[in-house]
Formats: structure tokens, C-alpha cells, sequence
DNA sequence: AAAGGTGAATCGGATCGTTGT
DNA sequence: GCACAACGATCCGATTCACCT
């Protein structure tokens, strides 16, 4: 079944111009995409056109858009016309309704092709920076709402007018990825899809980013919804209820984990549709990984190097563990008999909120050497993947199918409202998602994310860094093992051992044996090299440093040769005794 | 069934333009 | 304004593997 229902409010004036916010009613997700449009769907969507009952929402008249011109006889009054589409849903079509049939033809969909011309854009790019928008004021968990373009279409609507300014004029949940029919950074690319992008005029630097950032007092600290101060959001939900002829529960927005939770009566609420699914939490929204019955989990976690590829090359793969395989999740807890869609797709990984990446996509890796079956979806501009959570499987998936896609920081930066900028915006994680369905007709979703990966090409020549050295001394004879514990070795690093003086004259450095089979990118084993003069009376401090090639290399280590005991020194003696003497 | 050719996918690294210091 | 280094985007070629002849 495809519900085609579109989420997307509209405030449209007498004029019948559409406010700013939200897509453009002539968005091309919409009507480019033929399948929104077909006959079917239209009939699917004749059926489903919402009684006039629910127009006590607002005043609201509720119309598919493509219905528009058959529904003269809407409303039309003087004051603001609200219109809502679901464009979200329709990605969602299977989920919630079958179970994942991953055999049927995918539809592998190039992020920029028509019905997903954007690429993500991160929530933080939502305008922060936004004229008019007041941090604080207003809570911005509620416009994620129970799912992007539902809640928030609904918030938008019963905020009318009041949220409505607030919302359009810059709420951080006010995703630009709706807009990016408003948006014609496409049309801004350099012609050939070969070209390197030209400057682009008048984007932001990243020293002005990070200055924005460090500067501001919001800026820089997303805190999950939990952490949202409820008042702010009740005030608002009260003022919100009295514009409504029912109150939205506050079930819905209240941001604990209950937000997770949803029930088909309020999703009737929400959505104003007889739709048989769940609404679903937007991106960006933040999930618990366990509740009590339930705990999803990353069973192998992916590796902390991945190259992205750029649409203008070759796949670079998928996205691989540190163990050589692939990144396994699992859903505990699950009794059900009917399989999962496990959702994956590239998250970010700073210091703020959880939300899709803007500057990478996840990319569907096929072939051979792919076990795992997944399909593509795109929802609100960020690409997901969809693999099945097979009880026969344990409700466990080897995600082998994940590449990730580096998009060009020109064209994201170019994009209307993005605030971000993608210079040195490299690591990114695997946020894994599932939809769990219940009896009582509710759905819990869970969500887990990887650790960081980094994503730059250069990431195997980064410098390395020694977090822990298990000996700090041994004799000058050097001789020992030791392991190092860091980040970013590499089977090229070397560990130079060296001495200088006071006044940064080298004096000796000497290459430690590096036992290569043996390393990983996080462990170095290697031998201590003797030091230059066993003849030493007291401990000599030396240092040394790992390098990856001839530029990368670690911060400075101590370490310290001790001089030999009278008897090793003897041995020593002896044996450099009967070496001279057979020479 | 084995051998050779072909093409796609993967991957490392080089190159060159842009940006930041 | 210049030089340099770092980074981003693209290009190139080697390798591997599956498939076909």
C-alpha cells in the first residue's frame, strides 16, 4: 500500500501566495515525483480527503494540493488559508504498514535526482542565525513534533499566527530541507558535474563559523529535547490550546520518552487522515536506544576511518568494523514475528544534538560482496537506508550495504538557511533507527548511534596520537616490547626514538622495530631501540614520537634508558669484548 | 573445466584549486 | 600581499572479483 499523504502546511495568504515556511506548494519533491500524482494515488487520496470537521483546526481548510483546484468551494476567507501535505509519509509507505519486503524492485534514487534534489541539511543549519528568531523563547522540540510534517505541520497550524511568525522566522526545527524548492543552489553549480565548484560568494568561513559558534550563547549547544525546559514548551502548548477546539496531548510533545511512543488516535489527531500508521519522529529528534522491553544495540561498531566518496567518483565501499567485517546492530527484546525495517543513515557528530549530516548521505552499497539487502528512501532530503530485522535472524543485521556519500561543501553551503559549513566537518556516525510496532496499536522507536568516523580522505595520514605507552623506561640495551595504545596508526607509522638538546639540537634518533602484523589502528607494538651510549651513568631522558609519513606524527613521548647494573654491564662488556676480538 | 578477456567495484594516492594562517 | 600548509574535489591507476566467451 502507498499512503500518499503530504504533511507540509502552508499558510497562504489572500493572495494565495504561501508563507515561507515549509516547501513551496509547487515543490518539485512533490510534483515531480509521478508517483505522488498517479491516478492512483490521486484516487487512494480522494478517499482519504479529511471530513470538514477537521477544518476546526484553525479554520484550516485541509486539501491535497492537487486537489486544490477541484475544492472552489474551500474556504475562503479573509484570513489565512492553511493548507496541510504530508510529502514525509509517502516515504514511509511500507514501513509501518508491511513488513519490509526488501526482494521487491529497489529504487535506487541518486540524492539529487528530482524528488530529492536537497541533500540533508543539519538542524543546526536551520537558522540560529535567523533574523527575528529569539533563542529560547520558544522550545524547539516542538516543531519535530511526532514526525516532520505531521506535528509540525500541526503545530504550525494551531500556532497560526502566532507560531506561525515564530516558526517561519527561524525555529531550528523549521527544517530547510523542506525548502529547498525555494532553494536553487542546484541551478548555482558549476554546469559540469565535473567541474570543481567555484568559491561560492558571500558563504561563510569556517573561522567565522567556529567564532559563531564559540561566540554564541546557543549556538553550539543543541541539548537533546530532554533537556528542554518544559515550562517553555507547556507555555507554548497552552497558548496553543486555545486556539484549538482539542488540545494536542501532551503526550505528544513532552520531551521525555514518551515522545517515542505513539498511538493511531493521536496520529488521527496529527495527521487529519484515516492513515493505519504511525507518524514518526523527525531525524532529528531525539531517541532513547532501550526502554524497558526493548534495547537496540550496536553488537560491532564501524570503523573510526571511512574515505567518503564523492558522487564524482567510484563507491569507496562500505562502511567497514574495526574487527574487518561490517557494523552489526541488533533489536532486543523483540518477540514479534514479523520483521523490521532497521533504518540507517549518516548523523553528525559534534557537540550538539544528534541530526542528519548535512554534508554527507548515507549510499546504498549493491554487489557481491553485499549480503545484506537494503532500499533507499529519502526522507525530508536525507538519504536512508532500509534493511530488514528478520526474527529469524535474532532481529540482528550486518550492515555491509552502508557506503557514505560526501556531498560538495559549495553546494550545501549554498543552500538557502544552511549555517553550517562543511570545511573540517568531517566526522559523522551511523544513527541506526527502528520502529517497533505494538499491540495496543502504539509504535516505539528506538534510535543508537556508532561511534565517530572520519570521514576525510586524509584521514589515514592524520596525525597520530599516543594515548597510553605500557613501559616509560628500560635499560640502554633498549631490547624490550611495547604496546602502545592511540588513535590514527597505521601499518606505515614508525616510532622514532630520539634526543636533543636545550636548545632543539637532535643529538641521536634511532627507529624502533615496528611488529606491523601485529598493530591495528589503535595498538602499536614495537621493540625499544638500545639507546646510543650504553656507557651512561645516570638515567637519560629521551622522547620519542610516531609518525605517519614524513610530515603527521604524535605529540612528543618520554621515555627514559636507565644505565645497566654492574653485572648486566658486565655481560654487556664481555660480550662487546669477544665481538671485537673476533673482528 | 580451465584460461583469457572484460567490466564494475574498490581503494590508494596524486594532482590541483581553494582556503586559512 | 605573499608564502606556505591544510584541505577539498577530482582524477588516475592498480587490484580484485565476477561474469562471459
Amino acid at each position: 500500500m502507498v499512503v500518499n499523504v503530504f504533511s507540509h502546511l502552508f499558510l497562504v495568504d489572500d493572495a494565495g501566495i504561501p508563507s515561507s515556511h515549509g516547501t513551496n506548494r509547487t515543490s518539485p519533491i512533490a510534483h515531480q515525483d509521478p508517483s505522488l500524482y498517479d491516478e492512483e494515488s490521486a484516487s487512494q487520496l480522494s478517499h482519504h480527503l479529511p471530513n470538514d470537521d477537521l477544518l476546526t483546526y484553525g479554520q484550516s481548510d485541509y486539501r491535497h494540493p492537487s486537489m486544490l483546484a477541484s475544492h472552489t468551494g474551500a474556504p475562503q476567507g479573509n484570513g489565512p488559508r492553511i493548507e496541510i501535505t504530508c510529502p514525509d509519509l509517502y516515504h514511509y509507505d511500507h514501513i509501518h504498514t508491511n513488513p519490509v519486503n526488501i526482494s521487491r524492485p529497489m529504487l535506487d534514487i541518486p540524492y539529487r535526482e528530482n524528488q530529492c534534489l536537497s541533500p540533508a541539511s543539519s538542524t543546526s543549519s536551520t537558522s540560529w542565525h535567523s533574523d527575528g528568531y529569539s533563542p529560547g523563547t520558544y522550545s524547539p522540540c516542538i516543531s519535530p513534533g511526532v514526525g516532520e510534517g505531521t506535528l509540525a505541520g500541526l503545530t504550525e497550524a494551531v500556532l497560526c499566527p502566532m507560531m506561525q511568525a515564530i516558526q517561519a522566522s527561524g525555529s531550528p526545527n523549521t527544517s530547510p530541507r523542506t525548502s529547498i524548492t525555494e532553494d536553487t543552489f542546484l541551478d548555482r553549480r558549476p554546469t559540469s558535474p565535473r567541474s570543481r565548484s567555484a568559491s561560492p560568494q558571500g558563504k561563510r568561513t569556517y573561522t567565522e563559523y567556529e567564532t559563531q559558534r564559540s561566540q554564541s550563547p546557543r549556538f553550539g549547544r543543541d541539548e537533546p529535547a530532554e533537556f528542554y525546559p518544559l515550562a517553555n514548551l507547556e507555555d507554548s502548548m497552552n497558548s496553543l490550546s486555545h486556539s484549538l477546539t482539542k488540545p494536542i496531548p501532551t503526550k505528544i510533545v513532552r520531551p521525555n520518552l514518551e515522545y517515542s511512543v505513539y498511538t493511531e488516535s493521536q496520529v488521527g489527531i496529527i495527521s487529519c487522515l484515516s492513515m493505519p500508521v504511525a507518524a514518526l519522529p523527525a531525524l532529528d529528534w531525539p531517541l532513547p536506544s532501550s526502554t524497558e522491553q526493548y534495547e537496540l544495540r550496536i553488537e560491532v561498531q564501524p570503523r573510526q576511518h571511512h574515505r567518503a566518496h564523492y558522487e564524482t567518483e567510484g563507491s569507496r565501499g562500505a562502511v567497514k568494523a574495526s574487527t574487518g567485517g561490517h557494523p552489526v546492530v541488533q533489536l532486543r527484546g523483540y518477540t514479534g514475528t514479523e520483521p523490521l525495517a532497521l533504518q540507517v543513515f549518516i548523523g553528525t557528530a559534534d557537540d550538539r544534538n544528534l541530526r542528519p549530516h548535512a554534508f554527507y548521505q548515507v549510499h546504498r552499497i549493491t554487489g557481491k560482496t553485499v549480503s545484506t539487502n537494503s532500499q533507499e528512501r529519502m526522507l525530508n532530503g536525507t538519504k536512508i537506508l532500509e534493511v530488514a530485522l528478520e526474527p529469524k535472524e535474532n532481529m540482528r543485521a550486518v550492515v555491509d550495504c552502508a557506503g557514505i556519500l560526501k556531498l560538495r561543501n559549495a553546494d550545501i553551503e549554498l543552500k538557502k538557511g544552511e549555517t553550517d559549513v562543511g570545511r573540517k566537518n568531517t566526522r559523522v556516525r551511523l544513527v541506526f533507527r527502528v520502529h517497533v510496532p505494538q499491540p495496543s496499536g502504539q509504535w516505539i522507536s528506538l534510535q543508537v548511534a556508532s561511534q565517530t568516523i572520519e570521514c576525510s580522505q586524509r584521514s589515514a595520514h592524520e596525525h597520530p596520537v599516543v594515548d597510553h605507552q605500557e613501559l616509560d623506561h628500560c635499560s640502554v640495551l633498549g631490547g624490550p616490547q611495547m604496546m602502545l595504545r592511540g588513535q590514527n596508526f597505521t601499518s606505515e607509522s614508525k616510532v622514532i626514538f630520539f634526543e636533543k638538546t636545550h636548545v632543539d639540537l637532535q643529538l641521536w634518533e634511532a627507529e624502533a622495530k615496528v611488529y606491523r602484523d601485529k598493530c591495528t589502528s589503535n595498538l602499536l607494538f614495537l621493540e625499544i631501540p638500545p639507546y646510543r651510549d650504553p656507557n651512561i651513568y645516570h638515567p637519560v631522558k629521551v622522547k620519542f614520537h610516531v609518525l605517519n609519513g614524513k610530515k603527521r606524527c604524535s605529540q612528543p613521548q618520554n621515555f627514559t634508558y636507565t644505565p645497566l647494573s654492574g653485572e648486566t654491564f658486565s655481560l654487556f662488556i664481555n660480550k662487546y669484548t669477544c665481538v671485537f676480538l673476533l673482528k
